[in-house]
DNA sequence: TCTTTTATAGCACACTCCTGCTACATCGTG
DNA sequence: CACGATGTAGCAGGAGTGTGCTATAAAAGA
């Protein structure tokens, strides 16, 4: 068997596995077994990438942390200059906004996949403090960017004069997290597609 | 031993267990062992009650969604008259409503223990297709109420005449699970209590 | 008093789990 | 060639799990 092999790559698809297994069988079926079926590997191989299982699921969440918000960001740096160009109308900017925060809502299956599984962690980290410091920083992020976001738009003098915007940036966060969680949990309910009409309608709501 | 035991009360103390271990060290720290040291009965007398493993599970999520449909039931029914004798003034009957949906957050300890453990139970559903019916009704029930209630404001002529009910229904109840799911997972982002002045603040962007 | 029902209690078995070790293969380097 | 580093593999132990089964205690009815 090959010695080169790519540590960093290694550690992703055990990663990917977890997601997986946390996907299709719920968080508590993780396990070093459930894992070296999954990817094919045996447990002595995977251990010899993370010493403990604790780690495992440590490092899945940073990196699926990693992701959601690297991609987040991507999206706000192509959003950005098009927006402080001033080349939009006021309506084209209008609906960038909205499919730049619709990018939090499941509408694919990357985002599904990532909703089910960022629900899944979240709830987990409620008890296992180890895990609980990683959402501390996410979720004051989401709120943040709801805030940032409706400023910009406040300083395009797109929104009505009279509202608070602090307020706003928490309800903004909420319903993005109720529309996540419904749309992702219960899509017999409120389809992806539905959620995403639901938030345009809302920031129409907020326009001046 | 004594023979005479109210069985009913049993399984609730039972469930009661179920909910206390979820609250303190997650859904995958419940087991039998767990829910006998936490009642202070063997196991042998807890499988008197529930043959399976799986059935105290079943049970408790129940309990739970009995426990809070009937308060919110409750509170409808104390609800109704009162809008609809019409004694009330349009400011106090908004109060009055936005109390009522208010209900559904964690504003006090009882609240706050069962929105930890259904959001729990939720996750677990998902991968359960045993627990995810109990959820089904459940989440449509909401999704009814909303509209229920939103159509009962539209009556009364407290909303905007421009406003698609069908849609504001489904923007409230993911607005309410969203403040449900940050102020209980996240209360230091979100408290209680901003919660329900988000949740206050829109309704009052509802009105006419 | 004897029997039945209800309740409590716990053993034993077959799982699954994580982890400390050890064994072995492969490759790069000295 | 030989040696150390890297990767793969798996055993064995101790802990934890649900469940089938049996044993015993107490109350109720014959």
């Amino acid at each position: 068997m090959p010695k080169f092999v790519d540590p960093a790559h290694r550690r992703e698809v055990i990663a990917d596995a977890v997601f997986d297994i946390v996907l299709s069988h719920g968080f508590s079926r993780v396990s070093l077994r459930a894992i070296a079926e999954e990817t094919g590997l045996a447990i002595g191989s995977i251990r010899h990438y993370f010493t403990t299982a604790e780690g495992i699921v440590r490092f899945a969440l940073e990196t699926l942390v990693e992701r959601v918000s690297s991609r987040l960001e991507e999206r706000l740096e192509a959003l950005l200059p098009a927006l402080e160009s001033g080349t939009l109308s006021s309506d084209e900017a209008k609906a960038r906004t909205a499919d730049f925060l619709a990018e939090l809502l499941p509408l694919d299956g990357v985002r599904r996949r990532e909703s089910v599984v960022w629900l899944a962690f979240e709830e987990e980290a409620r008890t296992q403090p180890d895990l609980a410091d990683v959402f501390e920083t996410s979720v004051r992020g989401t709120r943040a960017l709801m805030a940032r976001t409706l400023e910009n738009m406040d300083r395009r003098g797109v929104l009505r004069a009279d509202l608070d915007l602090e307020l706003e940036a928490d309800s903004l966060a909420a319903l993005i997290d109720g529309l996540t969680l419904r749309s992702t949990l219960h899509p017999d309910v409120l389809t992806p597609d539905r959620a995403k009409v639901v938030l345009s309608a809302h920031l129409e709501g907020l326009r001046g």
